[in-house]
DNA sequence: GCGACAG
DNA sequence: ATCTTGTCGC
């Protein structure tokens, strides 16, 4: 598999990405995110309750990565193990919030779309730093004259990228993306990446 | 040729 | 992302 067989192959699935959907009450919302030590990975999907903002349930998969982190092929390293960490959440969440980009990707297909077209599950894709697109004035993020996302104010200094992942429109994302930020960042994947990494340090420090 | 480059 | 001390800001 060469790295222009897996572009080719982004670009091709990123047209089976549905760019709208109806996200109806949001009950449950998750956040997918992977802590590592070396090639060791624990994922964690974490389900919040969407008006109380604390957690419903949250479920762990670890394991071994073996592709490395190439920027643009995120998906090939983390797509799995995140999926099968939401997999085994007991009760489906309406929408998922995933670390990383959505269509806000050189070929269209970010790991939000990746695991959002993989589950047929609703994804938002919410990264900390930019990968492709422009900014175009304050808040929006924009490629070949297209709309790609949002960027939304996070703290000083601080910004983050927001774009679709699959059966989700941009205006539902931020709607779902705004009402879960909090000082200390979007909630979901906070509690995702501090779980994520708690479970791995009390692994590691088993004998 | 040079810079950019999710986690 | 992860490895890590002191340090700047509220």
């Amino acid at each position: 598999m060469t790295p222009e067989r897996l572009f080719r192959l982004q670009g091709e699935l990123s047209r089976l990405v549905e760019p709208g959907g109806a996200l109806g009450e949001v009950g449950l919302v998750a956040g997918a995110d992977a802590a590592y030590k070396g090639d060791l990975a624990v994922a964690c999907a974490a389900s919040i309750d969407m008006e109380t903002m604390e957690v419903a349930e949250a479920n762990f998969c670890s394991g071994r990565v073996s592709f490395p982190y190439i920027p643009g092929l995120f998906a090939l390293r983390e797509a799995r193990i995140l999926m099968e960490a939401l997999k085994g959440l007991r009760a489906r969440p309406d929408v998922c919030i995933v670390d990383g980009h959505g269509v806000a990707h050189p070929r269209g297909f970010g790991i939000a779309c990746q695991v959002g077209l993989a589950l047929d599950l609703p994804t938002i894709g919410a990264a900390k730093r930019r990968l492709f697109g422009a900014a175009e004035g304050d808040r929006i993020l924009g490629a070949s004259g297209e709309v790609i996302g949002a960027i939304l104010p996070a703290g000083p200094g601080r910004r983050l990228y927001v774009s679709i992942g699959h059966r989700i429109s941009l205006p539902d994302a931020l709607r779902v993306v705004e009402r879960c930020m909090r000082k200390g960042g979007v909630v979901p994947l906070a509690i995702a990446h501090k779980l994520a990494r708690a479970r791995l340090s009390a692994s590691s420090h088993t004998i």
